[in-house]
DNA sequence: TCTGGGGTCCTTACGCAA
DNA sequence: TCTGTTGCGTAAGGACCC
């Protein structure tokens, strides 16, 4: 979807449309989740500071955001993909990818439910069309908004090989600098490095996956449902917080709503863990594993606070969070069991 | 001027058992 | 019996994504 959350907003508030409008959140440590086209004119872009952001376009309009509202109308968007598509992989709020083998024009099946989207929702989107997830998404980037791109994987060798590894999706600022660091700047010299190389810097793993990347390589398959693994919850201050106390209710406070969540999802977990970020920026994870899988307050928060004792931060808190993972639904009736897909 | 919240996956390390 | 290998579960950190 283009400029998803600002769309939404702009649905409900249309004196907005054509002004720069930011979405973020108030406080003096918010980031922008998103922008408008218009306010990205001005240098602003997500995970920016707000501060930042306010300052490259005082102008701007800014929204706090509200979740509720996006996930509605994401689900309203998926629905209208399931319902022309079989296979349809949700991945966040704002993005899916369609399988389409075997439907035989592509592009006018995708120019129809993009149009349908636009007259159900008011909402634009992009699209690429090309024969694998990883093409299909670097498809998708390539005309934003309102974008409808093909590509094959020899095609984007031609056009991409002297731009930087950091266009592939999965290649990050900090591989991209450690490639620098190698004198391997282009996706072409990230393709013709030696793999034995890449797998000494990168491991032996990581190294064959960059260099597959390079290639544009990419046979993983639409995945229609994925089970959770983890839920978190997590805030950070407005203000470094040293005073234990206020640490340990924050926590609380924390562990509630996660667990709220969790037993809205009928989901426990064996492993709780906290996450707690000093004002330093290092950020530091402890971790239990439990017997049994649990998901009440009085649990979770009991281990969570004894990791956090147990941790002890010796320097101002920036950010503290809460995490339940090892999720598993309630064991099923029997003959629930014995209707699951074998897959 | 600093750097959110919610996730996933990978790597490394370690203790333990086979 | 001793030693080395392998595999597994757990823990911690980190990169990356939306």
């Amino acid at each position: 979807m283009d400029a998803f959350y600002v769309s939404v907003e702009l649905g409900r508030r249309p004196e907005l449309h054509g002004l720069p409008v930011i979405v973020c959140g108030s406080g003096p440590r918010a980031v922008v989740t998103t922008a408008s086209y218009e306010a990205r004119r001005y240098g602003v872009a997500s995970a920016m500071p707000a501060a930042r952001a306010r300052r490259l376009c005082p102008d701007a309009v800014t929204v706090s955001p509200d979740f509720d509202a996006y996930r509605t109308m994401s689900h309203e968007v998926m629905a209208i993909l399931r319902a022309n598509v079989d296979r349809v992989q949700v991945v966040g709020l704002d993005e899916a990818y369609l399988d389409l083998s075997g439907i035989l024009s592509p592009k006018a099946t995708m120019r129809r439910i993009v149009a349908e989207i636009r007259e159900r929702t008011g909402l634009g989107c992009s699209v690429g069309i090309a024969p694998s997830r990883l093409l299909a998404k670097i498809a998708s980037e390539l005309d934003k908004p309102g974008g409808l791109v093909s590509l094959t994987r020899e095609q984007a060798l031609e056009r991409f090989a002297k731009h930087s590894p950091g266009l592939v999706p999965g290649i990050g600022p900090k591989t991209v600098a450690r490639l620098d660091g190698m004198d391997i700047r282009t996706l072409g010299q990230l393709r013709a490095a030696p793999v034995d190389r890449l797998q000494v810097a990168f491991g032996s793993r990581q190294g064959l996956f960059l260099q597959a990347r390079a290639g544009f390589e990419d046979d993983t398959p639409v995945t229609v449902a994925r089970e959770a693994k983890s839920q978190s919850s997590e805030t950070t201050f407005d203000e470094d917080v040293v005073d234990p106390a206020r640490l340990a209710g924050t926590l609380d406070r924390l562990t509630e709503h996660l667990c709220t969540r969790l037993k809205d999802r009928e989901l426990r977990g064996r492993t709780v863990g906290i996450k707690v970020r000093l004002d330093d920026f290092s950020t530091h994870t402890r971790a239990r594993t439990l017997p049994e899988r649990v998901h009440d307050p009085a649990t979770v928060g009991a281990v969570a606070r004894e990791l956090l004792a147990e941790f002890a931060p010796g320097r101002p808190v920036r950010l503290l969070g809460v995490r339940v993972a090892g999720l598993q639904a309630p064991v099923l009736a029997e003959k629930d069991q014995l209707e699951l897909p074998v897959d």
